[in-house]
RNA sequence: CGGAAUGUGGUGUAACGGCUAACAUCCCUGGUUUGGGACCAGGUGACUCCGGGUUCGAAUCCCGGCAUUCCGACCA
């Protein structure tokens, strides 16, 4: 895409009423627009960013048999009732509202209920388990704080994956597989690192669930973390029977501040039994269906990538979800040689569908070296009259200092000869 | 939901209770410049968040809203 043509700009002075440094770097680059507290919209660059994380997930989510649906945000109070959790009393955070005729109506905050309700419709028998469904869809919360710009809002979109098994066995196996995948996918986003499995509360219906918990300032909980295994544990359980249970010392942990990017649940039968969702078995017998129910907030990973990957000069995108390949900046003035050089690099690329901004725009070198780092696609490539007389164009990473002259050619092959192993 | 701070052109800031609300940036015109937000000249743009009150006079003081941010509580 042609920067000339992008209707966001980006700024040079932070908007006073943020604070939280995913939200500075993210207006300020033009990613994102806030409507009103913990309720922001996603703007080009903004929402290529967030259709790769989804991309990522969804791909994951399809590997582990994952079927994709999109479920509805307006909720039936009738289909809440039945598990009580439509009372404000039981859950703080609906949005309700109300029909022409003065129906009850509430803005779903997740879905157990209406798929597991919608779910009684499809499985009977024992053949039709297992079964696995997921989405990406906005929740609506009624926060008392929405705080720390996009990783905790009022209105955003989650992936929830729902599991329908035949007996707590097969849930419990399904449920490694979810945690697995997980572990693969927080490395995809670039997060793998920083991310760890963490032991939380496990609700009603088992010991334990597990976070996923990525290390940032900005995050809201305290873990403690556990170098060698790799792992830890949520403040909120850390206890010596935790501790006892993971055969852990406690002196070999440390404790950091964390943001909670995804978590799986075990549910038992307590949503299938409140909604009457069961089948029959091979000896005609009526058996319950187990659950479980993994989330992960994209917008919330975007938030924590701003807060972690990034330095004083702007954003520095992981390959995988940057919102371009690569950042193709001429330096050359309109109908200059370095100019139609950059030109026909844009074309090319672009005939090999290869997503790339180019900065085309008549402004100064200066300026667009700072939108450049601020943008924080991985690869730029400088066109200049000064890099044709070296040989080539300026490349140069996001997250090095070194630039290196190479010829055009080779960059055009740089990014056409795709192959399983490079990441273009 | 408790506590605190802050609301002034699009953005960032300034202005003792007293002149036509100032400066920078952004934007527009023209010129110059082209490897790190460069320079010169001119121009547009604000009922100072809303509603009351005090005062000869309010951006400024008082009261009430609303909004934003932060701290805390809350977050199957």
């Amino acid at each position: 895409m042609r920067q000339s043509q992008l209707f966001t700009k980006t700024r040079k002075e932070i908007p006073s009423e943020e604070t939280a440094k995913n939200a500075q770097l993210l207006l300020r680059a033009g990613f994102i627009h806030k409507e009103i507290a913990g309720v922001y919209g996603f703007l080009p660059l903004g929402l290529k960013v967030l259709n790769n994380i989804v991309q990522v997930i969804r791909e994951e989510m399809n590997a582990i048999d994952g079927q994709e649906i999109s479920m509805t945000a307006l909720q039936d109070k009738a289909v809440w009732d039945k598990t009580d959790r439509w009372d404000d009393k039981n859950v703080d955070i609906w949005f309700k509202t109300k029909l022409k005729n003065d129906s009850a109506l509430g803005l779903s905050f997740t879905h157990e209920e209406p798929i597991t309700n919608m779910m009684t419709q499809f499985v009977r028998s024992y053949r039709d388990l297992p079964k696995f469904v997921y989405q990406f869809q906005t929740k609506f919360r009624n926060e008392t704080r929405a705080k720390s710009g996009i990783m905790r809002t009022r209105e955003f979109l989650m992936k929830d994956l729902y599991s329908f098994c035949h007996t707590q066995k097969e849930q419990d196996i399904y449920y490694d597989r979810v945690k697995n995948s997980y572990i693969k996918i927080f490395r995809r986003l670039g997060l793998g690192e920083k991310t760890y499995v963490t032991f939380a509360s496990g609700g009603t219906f088992s010991k334990y669930s597990h976070e996923f918990q990525t290390v940032c300032e900005a995050g809201e909980d305290e873990i403690y973390v556990h170098d060698e295994k790799n792992i830890a544990i949520n403040k909120e359980v850390m206890n010596p029977e935790v501790l006892k249970d993971l055969g852990i010392d406690e002196k070999d942990l440390h404790m950091e501040k964390a943001s909670e990017v995804g978590n799986i649940f075990s549910l038992g039968t307590r949503f299938s039994d409140a909604m009457g969702l069961s089948y029959t078995d091979e000896f005609g017998e009526k058996k319950p269906v187990w659950m479980g129910s993994y989330g992960i907030g994209p917008a919330r990973v975007m938030g924590v990538l701003a807060e972690t990957l990034s330095d004083d000069r702007g954003m520095i995108w992981p390959h995988e979800i940057a919102p371009f390949a690569l950042h193709l900046v001429s330096l050359g003035k309109e109908g200059s040689d370095a100019h139609k050089k950059a030109e026909e690099i844009y074309e090319e690329l672009r005939k090999h569908k290869v997503d790339i901004l180019f900065d085309d725009r008549e402004v100064g070198a200066g300026e667009k070296f700072a939108d450049s780092d601020l943008i924080g696609i991985p690869m730029r490539a400088v066109v200049s009259e000064k890099s044709l007389l070296a040989g080539g164009v300026e490349i140069k990473e996001r997250k090095s200092d070194k630039d290196e002259i190479i010829p055009i050619e080779q960059l055009i092959k740089m990014y056409t000869n795709c192959c399983d192993d490079c990441n273009h």
